[in-house]
DNA sequence: CTCCCAATCGAAAACGTTTTCGAAATCAAC
DNA sequence: GTTGATTTCGAAAACGTTTTCGATTGGGAG
């Protein structure tokens, strides 16, 4: 019942350790017919090599370690999903922590995986991370690390994000070149980089079209558990406000489709009475009615991305080269649909 | 540079490494003053164990690893976040990895975790998986297995599920209490067990209502990557195969959504012609028009529940008890809304 | 037969813990 | 001063690999 070690082969051949152990990994320097013997009682006796014990000697895992803010969501787990099938593809596992946009659980966790002494790790920050001291704890281990989507511009790694400030202000744009006057933005927490820049896209394309910015037209959501929620309350508060909005670009697409509900339920017409746009272009965003217009960001290939850069980052740490940093940008795209004119 | 190890404090404070190790412990046998002293130590010089070391000597990691059929999916991914935070909550890290619905996958996947030696395994099977070998290895080397979901009744493990059956038939009676008097099934995948309890759900109310049961009005669909466009297919088919057809079960959120949209699409007015019942409740499903009555389906409990029994396995093993399997049945509820009467 | 080189293998250390077993030291009691 | 118990600690083995450094063997050349 006990798991079969080099030992045991190497008793039953008669052979060392040393031998049994060289033979599986066809080291030049063993003969065929022992390499054969050995192998093939390893076959039959099943014979896994013991991981810890692997790892304990050359010091890697070949496990790396994902930190997201929440799973379910459409985009994150799309995320996932391309870190997942790259990582398999480069013969890595993955340990997926959920921060639940918490800065301590984002801190905890960091030492967690840092104990694991997983090879390498990737980050999308929490909404609440304003003090970056767990990541350059990271760094300064020389343990490869990378952000995507929500990072820090601080912090001195690798990173994969999309452009949103340009994205943004496309989203803008379309609104203004359909005919909206008054636009307003529902924008995301304060914090987070992307928020921030999907907010100057927003004013800077105000201002090229020579439209007022007015700070009142721009609400807050958390985008936490109950971005849905935030979308209706917004709605409502920005239809007392402000009556004669006709567009808003929304932060991301399930505050959108709050809003939308919102709007339907009130008996607001879309776009006749108000345009809106998106941003992540979640599948939902295609079903509901009317569907909505949106920024298309391919979280499966930002997965993808991320991970290839913490590979690159993991050959050069076991290469002893120094690790270079590199700063991927990737594609968005508008998607044009029924929610805009 | 180098991480510090238990002899490296013991040399500073000349004792040995296993006055080190047991003090950090707070073995009962070590002074109080050395305690302090190696804590203090340990403290400032940032010792953290080598995780390495600490499995192979144990045996054991405080990993287990999670085989799920596809990442982007409501469901799935609350279940996947009750896993996590049950597993957090016990000090264990979860590995993910995504079989998409493919037996081979899965076998390697397998394959995978055992060699890496997490102390559990937790797997929700794939569409196409027919055969166990893979699974009753897991069990023969007494690694802890807990199917949930999609699982396999055949293999003697830990398990947990809703009841398909009494759910679907709950969906159908809705049916048939609101008036319809011929109604379809899509089904998912031939295999699975919960596509069949569903189906046999669905049958079982019908016999009981004294309708008729025509095979002809059951439609499978895979429900893999494109479930919403199988939905959408089998929405035309059945327009074109069945007019008379005035409510339909649906397998799984997705595909009814899909379906939803093609009746929309062709101006099929639901639910006054076609009343339509989902199943799992996914978010999605509350937002579009009309929104779905559906069936929920608890996935993060499930995630939880699945975990709590893995625990439970793990410890028993670790105490040299036989591991006790059983089979734990979630409780489902049915979820009105405007796609029935 | 001697010498050298290539081919093939093994002994042992090392990775950093945990744990078993026992030794030393302290102390109280007589 | 002896005994016995208690407290406190250390030596060493063990976990299962990988790797360094030699050792042995055989064969061919001279």
């Amino acid at each position: 019942m006990k798991p079969v070690t080099l030992k045991e082969i190497a008793e039953q051949l008669n052979i060392s350790v040393t031998t049994v152990s060289r033979a599986l990994k066809d080291y030049p320097d063993i003969s065929k017919k022992t390499k054969a013997l050995v192998k093939e009682l390893a076959l039959t006796l099943n014979y896994r090599p013991n991981a810890f014990a692997v790892n304990l000697r050359t010091k890697e895992s070949k496990t790396v370690g994902l930190i997201i803010p929440e799973i379910v969501h459409h985009f994150f787990s799309n995320v996932i999903k391309g870190i997942i099938a790259q990582a398999e593809e480069k013969g890595y596992l993955v340990i997926i922590l959920q921060s639940n946009e918490s800065y301590e659980m984002e801190k905890k966790q960091i030492q967690l995986l840092l104990s694991q002494r997983v090879d390498g790790i990737l980050i999308s920050l929490a909404n609440g991370t304003a003090d970056y001291n767990h990541l350059t704890d990271v760094i300064a281990q020389d343990k490869p690390l990378v952000m995507f989507d929500k990072i820090a511009k601080i912090v001195k790694c690798s990173k994969v994000i999309i452009d949103d400030r340009k994205a943004a202000y496309t989203a803008t744009q379309h609104l203004v070149d359909t005919g909206c006057k008054r636009i307003a933005h529902f924008r995301g927490a304060l914090l987070p980089q992307n928020s921030i820049d999907r907010f100057l896209g927003y004013k800077k394309a105000l201002l090229d079209n020579n439209m007022p910015y007015d700070p009142s037209l721009v609400y807050i959501c958390e985008c936490g558990d109950n971005s849905f929620e935030e979308g209706k309350m917004n709605a409502r508060q920005l239809l007392n406000d402000h009556k004669d909005v006709d567009g808003i670009f929304i932060n991301t697409d399930l505050v959108a489709i709050g809003a939308i509900t919102e709007f339907n339920e009130q008996g607001v017409k879309i776009p006749e009475d108000i345009s809106i746009v998106g941003f992540s272009n979640w599948f939902m965003s295609s079903v509901i009615s009317p569907t909505l217009t949106t920024i298309d960001q391919p979280g499966y290939q930002m997965g993808k991305e991320a991970f290839k850069q913490l590979y690159k980052e993991m050959q050069q740490v076991k290469n002893k080269e120094p690790i270079v940093f590199e700063s991927i940008v990737l594609k968005t795209e508008l998607v044009k649909r029924q929610s805009t004119k």
